[in-house]
DNA sequence: GCCAACGTTGGC
DNA sequence: GCCAACGTTGGC
């Protein structure tokens, strides 16, 4: 099991949207990084869902429901999608400046790399942004 | 709305 | 293959 963190402005899509929807292709992806981290998840990995530009907090689970297949979106190029399901919502969304704020989350990539829209977690940050959005999976 | 950081492009 | 210029992202 993998754990990863994606990323979406609310207002183009938010975690909301893919609760309403049941599941969402994951596309649109065109940096190359993010894009290996999207071959490399596997189908029932979990990902935190982070709402950037707006909200700038983790506001819920999300599950790999399809694993890496050619994004339908790029006209050229070699890109990839999966789809993702809503998995469990946040009890308490948790806040960017608290992750920076909380030592054991300095190395993530959010925090290192905050450019990045897909990254891959460690198991122990990916429980720790959970328990402080007091919520068990 | 500004600006810093990063990735990509293109000239040499 | 290097590096400057530019575009994009995203926090503030």
């Amino acid at each position: 099991m993998n754990y990863w963190l994606i990323k979406s402005e609310p207002f183009v899509f938010s975690y909301d949207k893919l609760v309403a929807d049941g599941k969402s292709m994951w596309d649109g992806v065109r940096n190359y990084q993010a894009r290996n981290n999207l071959r490399a998840m596997r189908e029932g990995d979990l990902a935190l869902f982070y709402h950037s530009n707006e909200g700038l907090a983790v506001v819920g689970v999300a599950q790999i429901i399809a694993e890496a297949y050619p994004d339908p979106t790029a006209d050229s190029g070699d890109w990839s999608a999966v789809d993702v399901a809503p998995y469990r919502k946040l009890n308490q969304p948790v806040p960017l400046a608290l992750i920076k704020a909380t030592p054991e989350l300095q190395d993530i990539g959010l925090v290192r790399n905050p450019r990045l829209s897909v990254m891959p977690l460690s198991s122990e940050a990916f429980s720790k942004i959970l328990e402080l959005g007091q919520t068990d999976i």
